[in-house]
RNA sequence: GCGCCUUUAGCUCAGUCGGUAGAGCAGCGGCCUUUUAAGCCGUUGGUCCCGGGUUCGAGUCCCGGAGGGCGCACCA
């Protein structure tokens, strides 16, 4: 634990003076073991909005909880806001009314403690609706002091390191937290209403796969082996497939041993879908209206979200575009389908750009792409048939087998989504990852071991099925307009310090 | 990994040309029976992120380091 500082010291000696004075007159703060709370702030807002200034409601009597945030203290009366989980209220209580030992109890609250109040409804004369208190218990002592009750929590890094802090005095970031409680409630309620069965799949594994990705590596001491944490949820889930279950999905934390930025997040959450007998169109169907559909709930009603200074249109049909075709049109159709699919063409363009050399084809293809189509994609955008290469789990098209029907979900800029028609030809399959083998002996540490029982599952017979993956977080960005991945997180990971 | 910015009281921030550290809030002591960033009077509180260096003298200048933010690189 860190050491305090003397200043704080002294403000936790106050305190702590305070909370031996509740004691010597009964009323440990630590002692409460429940309290009835019998409405929420915003309920009783709601409830009682009608009241004009001056007029109470004193015949109702309701009890509510909550932690202090600041107190009015006036000689014999006193004005304090509540807040609880739903927002604030304001409270008002009288000495001549609850006496003098609980006025006494009420004098020794800090900002920041917890009470149980008890009272009924009023609007003051200047017009704010305001419990007027009868009675009153100490449910909980703040000891530390509370940041600066005009200016809040300023502090990016300490926001961070005492999120319980920040989410105290911040209801914006409260408000983020609980936006995306409610749209990751929804997504599943969307999706259940498909009949889709929601499962979950191990983490742990031996080997992380279904993506291109640096795994986390840990022990695990009862099998004596080294495990990995999982980099995606996709392996696993087609067996599901396999095995029958024909629509499901997880949503489930994902680990990615690489880079922290304002997108990228060592752990994040991922949803991951498959409908057997689906194709990659009805997934961008169903994708369309899940987006859609999330942005009405976050805007209620809604079909616009704020992005910066402009805002982004979510009204359907999304853009549609082909991948080749995206290339072409941001190049000048310098970037030719010929050009791309040939390894050497795409290293060739790589050079053009001033981007260093690839140590593979896709990977190429990749920052080819992230250059230079990636940054026109503000509004969302279906970028569908991408090469073969870059798809090593996705179906050929049944025309044209250098592409495969897959397709990406862009907006901001940003990867939120990526689909496919499920690869479920074994042979191919078996085939792709041994391309895989000599890419990664080539030294591309991203590309995973290849699973190759997954391979026996496909064996077994894999339906025709689509797949998709859709990062939370990103999209909760995306709803809630915040710019960090680490703002739609409670607790973003920070480098230890001491 | 590279660049830019940042770190001063519990919180939010000033700190000039290098001259011995300031405000508001919070806290503490008063006054105050409808306030809301309550108000008024008084007052406590400092490892200026850490370590070196230059200097008579460093929060300030120089070097090194740490944490954080942003950008680049990395990142299916």
């Amino acid at each position: 634990m860190d050491e305090l500082g003397k200043t704080e010291a002294a403000l936790v000696a106050a305190r702590r003076e305070n909370l031996a004075a509740l004691r010597s007159r009964g009323s440990d703060p630590f002692a409460a073991r429940r309290f009835e709370v019998e409405a929420t702030a915003a309920e009783l807002l709601e409830r009682y909005g009608f009241l004009v200034p001056g007029q109470d409601a004193s015949a109702e009597g309701w009890s509510i909880a909550g932690r202090m945030l600041s107190k009015r203290t006036m000689g014999k009366t006193s004005f304090a806001d509540l807040a609880d989980r739903t927002g604030k209220l304001q409270l008002y209580i009288r000495k001549e009314e609850v006496g003098e030992r609980a006025f006494d109890d009420w004098g020794d609250l800090d900002r920041g403690d917890l009470i149980g109040v008890r009272g009924y409804m009023f609007r003051s004369k200047l017009g704010e609706p305001t419990l007027h208190v009868t009675s009153f218990s100490v449910l909980g002592k703040a000891l530390m002091p509370l940041p600066d009750k005009w200016h809040g929590l300023q502090d990016v890094e300490k926001r961070y390191r005492q999120r319980y802090v920040d989410l105290i005095v911040s209801p914006d970031v409260r408000d983020v937290m609980i936006m995306r409680s409610r749209l990751i409630a929804e997504m599943r309620r969307f999706i259940d209403s498909y009949g889709f069965y929601e499962v979950e799949t191990p983490t742990l594994l031996h080997v992380a796969g279904g993506a291109a990705a640096r795994p986390f590596v840990t022990e695990c001491n009862a099998l004596d082996q080294t495990m990995q944490l999982r980099i995606a949820t996709e392996l696993n889930l087609k067996r599901l497939i396999v095995a029958g279950l024909e629509r499901f999905y997880e949503i489930g934390r994902i680990f990615r041993n690489e880079g922290i930025d304002t997108t990228h997040s060592p752990e994040f959450t991922m949803l991951e879908l498959y409908a057997a007998y689906w194709d990659v169109s009805d997934m961008m169907e169903f994708n369309e209206a899940l987006i859609a559909h999330l942005v009405s709930v976050a805007t209620d009603g809604g079909t616009e979200l704020p992005h910066g200074d402009a805002t982004i249109s979510f009204a359907r049909p999304f853009a549609r575009i082909e991948y080749l075709d995206a290339m072409a049109r941001h190049s000048g159709g310098a970037y030719t389908r010929e050009r791309l699919l040939d390894s050497g063409g795409a290293q060739h363009i790589l050079r053009e750009l001033g981007i260093p050399p690839s140590p593979s084809h896709s990977h190429a293809l990749d920052k080819i792409f992230e250059r230079v189509v990636e940054p026109h994609l503000t509004a969302p955008t279906f970028v569908t048939g991408y090469p073969v290469v870059v798809s090593p789990l996705a179906k050929r098209r049944e025309n044209d087998p250098d592409i495969v029907d897959r397709y990406e979900l862009f907006c901001a800029s940003m990867e939120i989504s990526n689909a496919f028609t499920e690869l479920n030809d074994p042979d191919d399959q078996r085939a792709r990852f041994a391309a895989q083998v000599a890419e990664r002996a080539a030294g591309n540490e991203e590309i995973p071991e290849p699973d190759w029982d997954y391979v026996r599952a496909l064996e077994y017979g894999m339906p025709p099925t689509a797949g998709i993956g859709i990062g939370v977080d990103r999209l909760i960005m995306l709803l809630t307009a915040q710019r960090s991945i680490r703002d739609v997180m409670l607790f973003p990971l920070q480098r230890q310090h001491g």
